[in-house]
DNA sequence: CTAACGTACAACCTTGTGGTTGTAGATCAG
DNA sequence: CTGATCTACAACCACAAGGTTGTACGTTAG
């Protein structure tokens, strides 16, 4: 976990990586084993050349990462990148229960409000 | 919490949803307090319109709703599709996890490997 | 060496996204 | 009623996304 905190625009490209079911598929993948990007289009009906631009897609947002094996590239599931995300979304659960403790705390504080 | 279970199509549009900082802060402001559509046109440079479009985008991911308030429409975070995603997430540090225990598992294997 | 494989990348097309302005309908204050 | 406010929505524009095909180049197999 070198870097995992995110700044906007990286959070930005996480999400979008995300937002595409090939891309969550391809994800899904690697975190389980390392694999090939010809062997990753294998599964998918469509180019070649489409799902190395949605690997490509995956890295610049951090949640893959490649290299070079002989005339293979082997892509690799990063999983710092998901965490970072996941802690993202904590966030916002964090905010929620702070408002709905907030709003406990009015009740308690106003106990003969019910007229 | 009454659908807490996304199919690909929500997923994709949750995750879409959340590939902008202007939306990501939106849903900060919601979850931690309801708030009218005009109140968060406030807060940005950009108009009024565009926040509106914003505010539609994450209703159809249904990270926040929307209730009619007199001539307001007050929009209210939606902890529950947080939650989803954030398991989503969660999957795959799942699988992550497994795959490193599986590497653990044959390193055990092959005690004698290292020549 | 030659052929096949894995990859990279450019050009192109169609569709979606994020912004604008403008118009119009409800609702509330006075 | 009148005017201000909040919202909805359509039309438009620039540009990015997701797909295609075609070409080129390094690497491995025979």
């Amino acid at each position: 976990m070198v870097v995992d905190q995110l700044d906007q625009q990286s959070v930005d490209r996480v999400f979008a990586a995300l937002a595409d079911a090939t891309r969550r598929d391809i994800v899904t993948r690697v975190m389980a084993g390392e694999s090939s990007v010809s062997a990753l289009a294998r599964n998918y009906e469509m180019s070649f050349a489409a799902v190395q631009k949605h690997v490509a897609v995956l890295e610049r947002a951090r949640l893959v990462s490649k290299e070079r094996r002989g005339r293979e590239q082997i892509v690799r599931g990063d999983v710092g990148t998901v965490r970072a995300a996941a802690r993202l979304l904590g966030g916002f659960e964090e905010l929620w229960r702070a408002r709905i403790g907030r709003i406990d705390d009015l009740l308690a504080a106003a106990p003969g409000d019910a007229r």
